[in-house]
RNA sequence: GGCGGGUUGCCCGAGUGGCCAAUGGGAGCGGACUGUAAAUCCGUCGGCUUAGCCUACGAAGGUUCGAAUCCUUCACCCGCCA
């Protein structure tokens, strides 16, 4: 059994660690129980935050206890950006994202648990332990340990120092409060590893100080890289748009797609990172997509395993299922009714009642187009598409020979954006 | 507190009374080429009941036949001086 960190480092995952031989002898030393933060600033995570779960999943399989921690009361506050002060969120609101985030975080680790026999994650919400902190006992208990010019020199802190910007204490405070969270967790579960991203490497080290100065124990942590395309641009935001782990936000299909059609470089670059098949498996991809770039066997690799990770074997299933239907060369009225039905409601699909709508109209209807204005340009410009045919009129009214079995049209606008439109006279979906 | 400069469409940024829904660049979108790529080229890029109309150039008023452009007040931002 290869040791872990060095699984970790193979697939790129460490960006930063403490003390690494110490760590090694930690782990080898038999189960260690770790922990990664996330914080409710959204009602779901996104892509951004797979990378979080590579590394969770990564030791869990290496025979350790994972702890998720989401941040009820950290998301109170907001970690400081390096551009700009946050938004409060409203508490009703964060305690309903809390809720909501852990439900889709289950599956990373309970399912390895429930297959493989692995260490089953341990939930928590730091609002448990830090809600009941008066501002004497923040002061006294955990405001002592803490030097000003330290936290100053912070790398999230100086950056808002220099800038016009500046921070509030609210702010400024963060770290503190994610150190609390490292030591409570020391003390409650025995936790002595902490992970996370690059970007909370200060407030990460500020734990692993804490724990230090009050209880004497060394504990360790671990950062992952920023993980950018190589253009610059974060992962996970397609035309500003975020691709989001929650099916409600983003489709499995939409969330294949994203997979899909990741370019050339990004995709070998981040097959690693996010695949868990054997290191020769991959290179094995990696040097295909090199050859036959066409065969984009990279990107397939991620959309199939991603997704099947974050959504499922079934919604996988379905995704490229819809995939093949509206991409493939097949005619579509070969198509299986029941085939085509799901691959429309994966690609999103809107109920029209008005059989007289025009084409413009059920391109906005299906959000394709986002005016009318949008969609009469858009079929001026010859990129409408009712079954996979061009349209040409604007104002067209799809023929009733248009409609295909079950009550189906397919539109399209230019080559990649889909979309299903269902007649009601059709009754009720199958 | 005083003086000066600024606030334009998703972003940057021209525009100092009609030819401005507003030059140009970027992003986005569509077409060609392709691999449901990239690069490149072409087109497009506020909305609507689309040869017309409506809403828009920080906000509110005003001058004018007509204002993004002139005047007044207000808000915010940036310099310089106290």
């Amino acid at each position: 059994m290869t040791d872990v960190i060095d699984e970790l480092h193979r697939r790129g995952l460490i960006a930063q660690s403490t003390d690494e031989k110490a760590l090694r002898a930690h782990l080898a030393e038999g189960p260690v129980t770790y922990y990664c933060g996330f914080d409710p600033t959204a009602a779901s995570l996104h892509v951004g935050h797979l990378i979080q779960f590579m590394v969770l999943r990564a030791l869990q399989r290496a025979g350790h206890q994972p702890i998720v921690l989401v941040g009820g009361a950290t998301g109170l506050i907001g970690d400081p950006r390096p551009s700009s002060e946050r938004q409060l969120n409203d508490p009703g609101q964060v305690a309903r994202w809390v809720d909501r985030i852990r439900q889709r975080v289950a599956p990373f680790l309970d399912l390895p648990a429930a297959e493989h026999g692995l260490a089953a994650p341990i939930y928590v919400d730091n609002l448990d332990w830090t809600a009941p902190l008066s501002a004497i006992d923040f002061l006294r208990d955990l405001g002592k340990h803490f030097r000003v010019n330290r936290m100053l020199a912070k790398e999230a802190v100086s950056a808002r120092l220099n800038s016009d910007a500046g921070i509030s204490y609210t702010e400024f405070s963060y770290q503190i409060l994610q150190a609390n969270d490292f030591r409570e967790l020391f003390l409650r579960h025995g936790c002595t590893l902490q992970s996370g991203g690059s970007d909370q490497w200060g407030n990460i080290t500020a734990g692993v100080d804490l724990v230090r100065r009050t209880d004497g124990a060394g504990t360790h942590a671990l950062a992952t890289p920023l993980i950018t395309t190589a253009d610059g641009k974060k992962i996970g935001k397609t035309e500003g748009a975020t691709v989001w782990l929650d099916p409600e936000l983003t489709s499995p299909y939409a969330f294949f797609q994203y997979w899909l059609n990741i370019e050339d470089v990004d995709a070998r670059a981040w097959l690693p990172l996010f695949s868990e098949r054997p290191a020769d498996e991959v290179a094995a991809l990696i040097a295909e997509s090199v050859e036959r770039p066409a065969s984009r066997a990279p990107q397939r690799a991620l959309a199939e395993e991603l997704t099947r990770l974050v959504h499922g074997v079934e919604q996988l299933a379905q995704a490229e299922a819809a995939g093949r239907a509206l991409f493939g060369r097949a005619e579509l009225t070969e198509l299986d009714p029941a085939t085509l039905a799901a691959a429309l409601t994966e690609a999103g699909a809107a109920e029209v009642s008005d059989p007289a709508a025009s084409v413009t109209t059920l391109l906005q209807l299906t959000g394709l187009a986002s005016s009318l204005s949008d969609a009469r340009r858009t079929v001026k410009e010859g990129g409408a598409y009712v079954n996979n045919v061009r349209v040409t009129d604007a104002e067209a009214v799809p023929a009733p020979g248009d409609w295909l079995p079950g009550g189906w049209l397919v539109l399209r606008k230019g080559k990649r954006s889909v979309a299903g439109v269902r007649s009601a006279q059709a009754g009720p979906a199958a």
